[in-house]
DNA sequence: AACTCGTGGCT
DNA sequence: TAGCCAAGAGT
């Protein structure tokens, strides 16, 4: 029997069936939890992806909304590009592509954010076209099973996952051919503790076979992480309205609120002494903030300004903005500032 | 080709 | 529990 048909078979009483981008699936449900799953775990996305779609239940409402507006249900997601240039594609499509995701799949890569292995899975589980994907879940199952031992990242690997890809991936049932495989990835050809004992394709695995499924995929020692320390000015007003600075383009949290940030405390000084022309006044050191990025390591020691009495702020600069605490949920703001301004 | 880009679940 | 690593894409 092919593999194909294994999986299928499989997915019928195993696949799994009540994820919410499931629910009266679409493309545009499609594209959607694709994007905010690239990258991050289902159970992370679920809660993101209801009240997003709540908010933007098709392409045009997302197309009509503010850059902010998207941004402040993308806060805490991560990966801010991503919410980005699906607010861009959704106004593209608008414009050039009737209001819907188009069904080819050089259409689809052209689209900011959109890569061959999201667009296959618009193409599969939105059009119910063939169409091969490769996430992490098909390549852990497709290197196991074809006992691909090297590192997954390099290019030449990569290659070979597309076309072993492609190669399995049925004509017929492509949709939940790819949700099979996916689903196997995630349930049972697991990263650590696979159940082969369950696997439908245990019999023709290769790394099943010769017990390699601990070594494969392989394990590549990672460069030790850079730490990076920043000061961050909390200034507080008399109504009690926290200031928060619009981060620059460039650079991790590219774009969202975060607090007045600066790598030496004299500059921060300096900043806010310009922006209050306020003369020198005693800042209160907090205590610091860890947070870990995927290639860094964050220490930002928090700087408490009493602004009560600060004059007049430059309020033409559209690069700050004072919030009040309850505000805070209509703006694209980084997890730890959140979190810091909890309490 | 190698680096950047977040966050939290899992072990 | 500290580190690994996810439904990847852009540059």
């Amino acid at each position: 029997m092919k593999f194909s048909t294994k999986l299928i078979r499989w997915h019928k009483t195993d696949g799994r069936k009540d994820l919410p981008w499931q629910q009266k699936k679409n493309p545009y449900k499609v594209w959607v939890s694709e994007i905010m799953l690239q990258q991050t775990q289902v159970s992370t996305v679920i809660p993101f992806y209801i009240s997003f779609l709540k908010r933007f239940p098709n392409v045009k409402e997302l197309a009509k909304s503010s850059e902010e507006d998207v941004m402040s249900f993308w806060s805490g997601l991560g990966y801010y590009s991503r919410a980005r240039n699906l607010h861009k594609t959704s106004k593209l499509l608008v414009d050039k592509f009737n209001g819907k995701l188009p069904g080819s799949a050089s259409a689809l890569i052209s689209l900011p954010g959109i890569g061959k292995s999201t667009a296959g899975a618009i193409l599969s589980l939105g059009y119910d076209k063939r169409a091969p994907i490769l996430d992490a879940n098909v390549k852990r199952v497709l290197s196991r099973h074809e006992q691909i031992e090297g590192d997954l990242s390099k290019s030449s690997n990569i290659k070979k996952l597309w076309s072993i890809s492609e190669r399995l991936t049925p004509l017929d049932q492509c949709a939940i051919y790819n949700q099979a495989i996916m689903d196997l990835g995630a349930l049972i050809c697991k990263r650590s503790n696979p159940k082969c004992k369950r696997c439908p394709v245990k019999k023709d695995c290769l790394s099943f076979k010769k017990n390699l499924t601990k070594d494969i995929p392989k394990k590549v020692d990672k460069k030790s992480k850079p730490s990076k320390n920043v000061y961050w000015l909390i200034a507080i007003d008399k109504d009690e309205n926290i200031l928060l600075k619009k981060r620059n383009k460039e650079g991790v949290w590219a774009g969202l609120w975060s607090f007045p940030e600066s790598s030496s405390k004299e500059k921060l000084r300096n900043e806010y002494q310009t922006l209050f022309k306020s003369k020198q006044k005693k800042l209160k050191s907090l205590p610091e903030i860890n947070h870990s990025f995927s290639h860094f390591n964050l220490r930002a020691k928090p700087l408490l300004l009493n602004a009560e009495n600060c004059m007049q702020h430059n309020s033409n600069s559209r690069k700050y903005k004072w919030i009040k605490k309850t505000r805070l949920k209509s703006l694209g703001v980084p997890s730890p500032v959140k979190r810091f301004l909890e309490k």
